[in-house]
DNA sequence: ATGAAAGCGCTAACAG
DNA sequence: CTGTTAGCGCTTTCAT
């Protein structure tokens, strides 16, 4: 029963050989011979599509790149961050771009499939973001044993020889100034954990101003987390600051949404400003102050490099890029006003 | 320089032929034979892994499913449809519970390389979402010359063999009935074409009971969209509805915003329904009411045909599931006060 | 259990 | 330009 069309079987059918065919076939645009045109009347009679895995065996190239991206934002929660939708819609645009597509591994926390994947897939190499620590070295090291390319994004790992990364240190420095410059000197942090370098930076720039500082720290980069932690800052009676730093736009966007729900507007009672420019950025009210990240310029150049290289055969020679990002100014955030100062 | 390690260079490594490789790499639980043990030193010196593709070919699985989803939300619009990042997520889990991954293209509206994705993409099987018209016609068709598996999702296409749809008309009808037991006789629609099966269930329920019926209709699935038609509609002075059906949640999303901008509350002064229960439905304030779609039951049950269907190689025999969808109630529709009742 | 050998379906020398 | 042939790297009969 159903079985598949082979070259053969259009070899037989034109009555050539085998060669020809797929010499016909890889020169489609030619004057047309005689043979050739009976092996395409052939194909279409038959209905044939050579096999895409023989091609790739023999070619050594598969057209696809495996993608991994977190499944959740942090630890086991069930969050989600919109973020990765972003960063799957843009690298989709730019895999288009090189012609190939994306074998997606959206891995969670504790994963058994993680190794897996990046043993058995079949791709021609392989981009990951914020994938760390073991999990990296498993990837790094596996990827190396397989000759094939590939890029972590976001990593911090000096053992990682190719990797792509925002240069947050910088980014940050330039949203604290940017707010320092409109006059907020009480500035409150929305983050994650206090290692984390944006979280870091808002430190360092604060206190080396002097200023006040006051994290809302926790686990996961989600909405309804910093919702709830802004509710409760709020609520609890502190001195409110002028602005609010968010480590992300996620966050941002759930501290506005605190910020409103409690009878307060943004930004004429309280500033916020986010980092990454997520695609839902431009429709809050107000369109929300952030930081760009040029996902589209990641996204190219780690593909080109693994483009560049897959038909090597070796791992690559690593590439080490760091992103500069760039400050998007909206409407969340303007000068506090005068009698909010209480400093 | 970097040549792969072969199962050859194994079988020489540990003084065995090739077969013997294999044969002990396909039983690793064994009582360890004093070769195979040998064989896994080997490996494990020469850091061997199996190459994908030729085991791919041989085998004649990649355990790898092609998912096409849209790109933008419909026509060239830049517009993003966030429920297909909810898509993308659930089937990422819902793969994962197979032992696959899935090779994502997400197809714009006009676009060249569809047809490359579908021809030659190393995988078993094709699962697709909203590909309507003629470029479903071509997937169905080159699906069928490979032998491979398919099945679309929300395809009304009578051709398409293999199809798993939600039973719009009857959560149509459940959610206007909903409504309408609520006490609600002045509704709007917030939709897309006419000749959506949603926008159409809801004249129907709506003209069948004599209510009058009114559409803000556009060509996308966009909140940013449907704000700029709620607010519009709330500016222009015609009577206010005392609820709003949109045909999904991102309308809901935009037309809640525009009602909240215009200084009127939600649900005391205009009610909202969505339809989808996207993630963000959540976490809007008030919460959404909406219709779910089961997407885990889509996305397992398509997966499951396909993998189901994979070893056979033929195209397979076709499914045909509709789906129901639940009403989920949450704060986003109450029953209209008595003096906003006009009609 | 093991080795020799056939083949998965294709491309790419290599001669003619 | 065409046919013959040798692989790509693996799994799997089939004898031994």
């Amino acid at each position: 029963m159903g079985a598949r069309v082979t070259i053969k079987d259009v070899a037989k059918e034109a009555g050539v050989s085998v060669s020809t065919v797929s010499y016909a076939l890889s020169r489609k645009g030619e004057p047309v011979k005689d043979s050739h045109k009976r092996v395409l009347a052939a194909v279409e009679r038959l209905g044939y599509v050579p096999d895409a895995g023989a091609r790739n065996l023999v070619l050594r190239r598969t057209n696809c790149i495996g993608l991994l991206v977190p499944r959740n934002g942090t630890k086991d929660s069930t969050a989600y961050n919109p973020f990765y939708a972003d960063v799957i819609h843009t690298f989709s645009v730019a895999m288009s771009r090189r012609s190939c597509w994306m074998g997606i591994y959206m891995f969670s926390m504790e994963d058994g499939q993680l190794e897996d994947f990046l043993l058995n897939a079949n791709v021609d190499g392989f981009i990951w973001l914020n994938l760390h620590g073991e999990r990296q070295s498993l990837a790094i090291q596996s990827t190396n044993r397989r000759m094939l390319p590939h890029v972590g994004i976001y990593s911090y790992s000096a053992e990682d020889p190719s990797k792509i990364l925002i240069d947050d240190v910088q980014s940050v420095n330039h949203i604290m100034h940017y707010l320092l410059d409109m006059g907020h000197r009480n500035i409150l942090c929305m983050g994650t954990e206090t290692n984390n370098i944006r979280v870091q930076e808002y430190s360092r720039v604060v206190t080396q101003a002097g200023l006040p500082y006051k994290q809302l720290l926790h686990g996961q980069y989600d909405e309804v987390v910093a919702y709830e932690a802004m509710r409760e800052f709020l609520a609890s009676g502190e001195p409110l600051p002028t602005a609010v730093f968010a480590t992300n736009d996620s966050m941002a966007i759930g501290t506005m949404r605190a910020i409103k729900d409690a009878g307060l507007r943004v930004p004429d009672d309280i500033s916020v400003i986010g980092y990454d420019d997520v695609r839902a950025a431009r429709y809050t009210s107000p369109p929300l102050t952030t930081a760009k990240q040029n996902l589209d310029a990641i996204a190219n150049a780690a593909i080109d490099y693994i483009c560049q290289w897959r038909d090597k055969h070796e791992p690559g020679p690593g590439i080490d890029l760091r992103m500069p990002a760039s400050l998007i100014v909206r409407e969340s955030v303007a000068s506090p006003r005068q009698n909010d100062a209480f400093l």
